[in-house]
DNA sequence: GTCAATTCACATGAAAGAGACCACGGTCTAGTG
DNA sequence: CTAGACCGTGGTCTCTTTCATGTGAATTGACGA
């Protein structure tokens, strides 16, 4: 019978002996006990927050360092000691964290405002209030009792980008209308050219302090990992080389430690899947191939019905000719891909518009060219390997029912 | 041959519209005492 | 009399269209050597 047979498999699943200890310490949202490498970087941001504890307000802080060097994970140790050294002392401090990047969370000055607000026990609807309401409800929430606060924005440039840097401007105003608290902001970025593009007066008055993060080494790469890898995995899981290759690997990609720890897990879970009792290199090959393609998965399947069908043609023309290809070209056939599925095709402003969304996902490689007497245009390269293009036109023909 | 003007095929920006979602206050309606 | 249903108004947010302006080098054509 088929189902003793799965029986059988459970039971040997539960037998064999996970590689794995504790997973979750892989995992990004884990904050481990001690920050490598990261010594001189906290204590140059404890030294700004820290008048905080005297009931002064501390400077704005801005932070920049590429994905994975460690911003958030140092910024939020220093929150956490803070809290608890306040806590100890009674003194009255309140630190918000806030993720801009989250859609439908802080991704909008109504947004962010209202989830601040929220923070402090305020119930604000999710749409339908006038932004200058929501703003008097923060207010005065915020200046009921006389607290530091401090207010950290993570992927600050993200939340510009989308709404305006009218917010910041705002939010570092409020705090000449207060009269009981101070506020604190901040701000997390990956964008090393983001400050530049800010209203000076944001600029000024937001990074009153500045500390900039550089990329782990592969050598601190090798060491964060060895530290979580004693953690998650058991004993002689690793295989010799494994962490000095997943290091090498991640410090080829700009040093990003996030990456890297997920390779690692994902080789674990590769491993345990072959029920092989130990990491080995292949295994770290494997993953990276994985990682990469789910994440081409994800994308391809989560996007709109229209960039999709943007994504379709180019493929397509892609896989048909070796030319380079060009908008002009795409918004035909995109036009007739539409016709045939029956969706109403957008104008090319547009779909020049999703082309360049589709750059910023990384799926394709965009670059803008003139050529001359004929016109300028984008040139657009597929930025997946040939192979893969095949299966990604399939991918998509299913999703739109080609 | 040289050089400035022209020209193409879009890129890029700004503004505004459509439609979805939501809160709030006023009005209407049916049920209850 | 009152709770709940049902508008109308005014707000945000996202996706899109419309209109306007910008752009960079191949091409063209006038000019001079």
């Amino acid at each position: 019978m088929g189902q003793s047979g799965l029986t059988g498999f459970f039971d040997r699943y539960l037998e064999a002996k996970s590689i794995f200890r504790n997973k979750a310490v892989l995992q990004s949202a884990h904050i481990p006990q001690a920050v490598l490498h990261r010594e001189k970087e906290i204590g140059a941001i404890a030294g700004i927050l820290a008048p905080s504890l005297k009931k002064e307000k501390p400077s704005n802080l801005f932070i920049y360092g590429k994905a994975g060097s460690g911003k958030t994970l140092s910024m939020r140790h220093v929150a956490a000691e803070l809290e608890m050294h306040a806590d100890a002392n009674n003194i009255p401090l309140k630190i918000v964290y806030l993720n801009c990047k989250l859609k439908r969370i802080a991704d909008t000055e109504y947004r962010l405002i209202a989830q601040l607000a929220r923070d402090y026990g305020k119930s604000i609807p999710p749409t339908g209030l006038p932004t200058d309401e929501v703003y008097k409800i923060f207010h005065q929430a915020i200046d009921s009792n006389s607290c530091v606060n401090i207010i950290i924005l993570d992927e600050i440039d993200q939340l510009v980008k989308k709404a305006g840097d009218e917010i910041l401007y705002n939010l570092t105003r409020i705090n000449d209308e207060l009269k009981n608290a101070k506020i604190s902001i901040a701000g997390i970025s990956n964008d090393m050219v983001f400050l530049d593009a800010l209203d000076p007066r944001v600029k000024s008055s937001l990074s009153e302090e500045e500390i900039i993060f550089a990329p782990y080494n592969a050598l601190q790469l090798q060491d964060i990992l060895s530290e979580r890898a004693r953690e998650a995995f058991t004993e002689n899981a690793l295989e010799q080389g494994v962490l000095e290759k997943c290091a090498a690997y991640a410090a080829r990609e700009h040093g990003d430690a996030r990456r890297c720890l997920e390779l690692l897990r994902v080789a674990g879970e590769i491993a345990e899947r072959n029920s092989s009792s130990s990491i080995g290199i292949s295994h770290l090959d494997a993953a990276d191939e994985k990682i990469e393609r789910d994440r081409l998965m994800i994308i391809l399947t989560t996007q709109p019905k229209q960039s999709q069908a943007t994504l379709y043609a180019i493929v397509s023309i892609g896989i048909s000719s070796k030319a380079s290809i060009f908008t002009g070209d795409v918004y035909e056939l995109y036009k007739t891909v539409c016709s045939r599925i029956g969706l109403r095709p957008l104008t090319q402003r547009r779909v020049s518009d999703i082309i360049a969304e589709l750059d910023m996902l990384g799926i394709v490689n965009v670059k803008v060219i003139s050529k001359g007497r004929y016109g300028r245009t984008r040139e657009i390269a597929l930025s997946v390997p040939s192979t893969t293009t095949p299966r990604m036109k399939k991918i998509l023909e299913e999703s739109l029912n080609l």
